[in-house]
DNA sequence: TGTTCATGG
DNA sequence: TATCCATGAACA
C-alpha cells in the first residue's frame, strides 16, 4: 500500500476507535419530558387534525377518493391539487410530478395548506422525540458514527441519528434538543469549524480573491454578492431585510454556484427565499424591505427588472461574472481536476483517500472538498481522544456532526477543554498538515450545568 | 423497492 | 458536466 492510503487508512482507524468511544458514552435523555412532550404534541395533532377534516377543502378531497381517502398521503394530495382542482404545480418534482413540499404548498396561498404544513412539521417533531425514545438504554442514546458508508469519505450517523436533529428552525429545535442532556453534574459543549469547506475548498484551488475573503475579516463575500443581484447601493447587515437578502444570497446563489449549480436553478431558489414566485412578478408582492410595505418586487421593478425573465438574464450575467471575473482560478481548477480525473480514473485527497468508478464533473470537484473538511474534524476528534485519555480527563466526547464536535464536559475542565480544542483546530492540526495554507478558525459553545442541548433555555 | 418529503452539514 | 453528501418515515 502506497504512503498516502497508508495515511488514508490509519486515520480511519484512529478515526473510529475514537468514534466507538463516543458511542459508548451516548447522550441522556429526558424520558418523561419525551412522554408529556408526545402527549401533548398528539392531543395538538388531534385537535389540527379534526379542524382540517372539517373543511370543504377536505370534504372535497374525500369526494374523489371515497372510502380510501388519507390525508397523509401525498399521492392523492398531489393528485387532488393538480388532477382534480387543476391547479398549477408551483414547483415540480426531480421526476416531473407536481411538488407538494412546504414550498409549493405555501406557494398556492390555500389557507387548508397552510394546516396540513402545520400538521406535517408537529409530525416530524413527534417522530424524532419517538426516535430518541425507542432508542434508548436505561436512559441513554447511543447514536452510531460510521466511516465506511459515505462515497466522499464523511462520516454517518444512525440508531438514532445525531447529525439532523433540528437545529433552524428554532421551534422544532427547542422542543427536540430539550431531550438531550449530558450526564448529570456535567455540561454539554460544541465546538464548530466556522465556514470550513471555503477554507478547505480554497487549499485546493487557491483562488486568491477567496483567500483574500478569508483573510480580512472586515470584508464579507456574500454581502458583496448580494449588492450585485439585488442592486443595492449599499449593504447594511442590521436591516433586517438586507440580512434576509444576504442569507438568500448565500444559500441560493454562492454555495449552490460552488457545488456547480447554474443560474436557471440559482433564480428559482433565490426567489424561494425572497418569496416572489414566477407567476407573481408585480408590484407588492415578494418579502418586504421596508415598513412602509415597499417589496422586493418593488425595488427590482424601480431598477427595471420587472419579469422573472429579466430577472433570471440578470442572475446569468451576474453567474458569468462571478466564474470569469470574481472566482476565474477557482474555475480554473476545476477544468484541471477534471481533466486529471479524465486520464488517470481516479480523484486523490490531500488525506490520501481516493474515489474511482464514474464520477460527474460537480462529483470529481466536491468530493475533495466535502471529504477533506470532515477529515480536518477527524484529526481534531481523534487527537482530543487521546488527550482526554492520557490526561485521565473526565470529560467525554460524545459524538460529531461533520464540522462539530460534542463534549459532556466535567464543569472543572472547562476552561482546558476549550483552549486544547483551539489548540489542537487553530495551531496544531494546520502545522500537522502543510496543505493547510489559510487560517482556520472554531467557535465553541458552552451549555449550563445540567443543562439540555436547547440553545434558548438549557 | 422507489419516490417524496423533511431534517442536518 | 446543469446543487454535493447523508438518514428515516410514509406511501404506492
Amino acid at each position: 500500500m502506497s504512503n498516502k492510503l497508508m495515511q488514508a487508512y490509519q486515520l480511519l482507524h484512529e478515526g473510529i476507535l475514537a468514534l466507538s468511544k463516543a458511542e459508548e458514552v451516548g447522550f441522556r435523555v429526558d424520558l418523561d419530558y419525551i412522554n408529556t412532550t408526545v402527549d401533548k404534541l398528539d392531543n395538538d395533532l388531534i385537535q389540527l387534525e379534526k379542524s382540517f377534516k372539517e373543511t370543504k377543502f377536505y370534504k372535497h378531497w374525500c369526494h374523489s377518493f371515497g372510502r380510501q381517502v388519507n390525508m397523509n398521503s401525498d399521492t392523492q394530495l398531489r393528485y387532488f391539487l393538480y388532477h382534480v382542482k387543476r391547479l398549477k404545480p408551483p414547483k415540480l418534482t426531480e421526476n416531473g410530478e407536481g411538488s407538494t413540499d412546504e414550498y409549493s404548498l405555501k406557494a398556492l396561498n390555500i389557507p387548508e395548506l397552510n394546516q396540513l404544513v402545520k400538521i406535517r412539521k408537529l409530525k416530524k417533531i413527534k417522530d424524532y422525540l419517538e426516535r430518541f425514545k425507542r432508542e434508548a438504554v436505561d436512559g441513554i442514546i447511543h447514536p452510531i458514527f460510521n466511516l465506511h458508508l459515505v462515497k466522499t469519505y464523511r462520516s454517518s450517523s444512525s440508531n438514532p441519528n445525531l447529525q439532523n436533529v433540528p437545529s433552524k428552525d428554532a421551534f422544532a429545535s427547542d422542543i427536540c434538543r430539550k431531550a438531550l442532556y449530558p450526564r448529570k453534574g456535567h455540561m454539554l459543549m460544541e465546538m464548530d469549524f466556522k465556514s470550513i469547506e471555503v477554507s478547505i475548498g480554497v487549499c485546493y484551488h487557491k483562488d486568491p480573491e477567496m483567500i483574500k475573503y478569508l483573510k480580512n475579516p472586515k470584508s464579507d463575500m456574500h454581502a458583496d454578492v448580494s449588492k450585485e443581484i439585488f442592486l443595492l447601493d449599499k449593504f447594511d447587515k442590521s436591516i433586517s431585510s438586507h440580512s434576509i437578502l444576504r442569507k438568500a444570497t448565500k444559500n441560493g446563489f454562492v454555495f449552490p454556484q460552488f457545488y456547480g449549480d447554474y443560474y436557471k436553478n440559482c433564480t428559482k431558489i433565490l426567489c424561494e427565499w425572497i418569496k416572489l414566485p414566477q407567476s407573481k412578478w408585480q408590484r407588492g408582492e415578494g418579502m418586504e424591505l421596508d415598513t412602509k410595505s415597499f417589496t422586493i418586487a418593488d425595488h427590482l421593478i424601480s431598477k427595471g427588472i420587472n419579469s422573472y425573465f429579466l430577472f433570471e438574464k440578470h442572475i446569468e450575467k451576474i453567474e458569468r461574472n462571478f466564474w470569469e471575473n470574481r472566482f476565474s482560478v477557482y474555475r480554473e481548477w476545476k477544468e484541471r481536476n477534471w481533466n486529471l480525473y479524465l486520464k488517470r480514473g481516479y480523484i486523490e485527497f490531500y488525506t490520501g483517500f481516493r474515489c474511482n468508478g464514474p464520477m460527474s464533473f460537480n462529483d470529481v470537484n466536491n468530493y475533495p472538498i466535502q471529504g477533506t473538511s470532515f477529515h480536518c474534524l477527524l484529526w481534531v476528534f481523534i487527537q482530543m481522544d487521546k488527550i482526554i485519555t492520557e490526561n485521565h480527563l473526565d470529560t467525554r466526547l460524545i459524538g460529531q456532526i461533520h464540522d462539530s464536535i460534542i463534549l459532556d464536559v466535567r464543569p472543572e475542565e472547562k476552561d482546558y477543554i476549550k483552549k486544547v480544542l483551539r489548540e489542537l483546530s487553530c495551531e496544531r492540526l494546520p502545522s500537522h498538515w502543510d496543505w493547510i495554507i489559510v487560517p482556520l478558525d472554531v467557535e465553541i459553545q458552552e451549555f449550563p450545568i445540567d443543562g439540555s442541548w436547547s440553545v434558548k433555555n438549557s
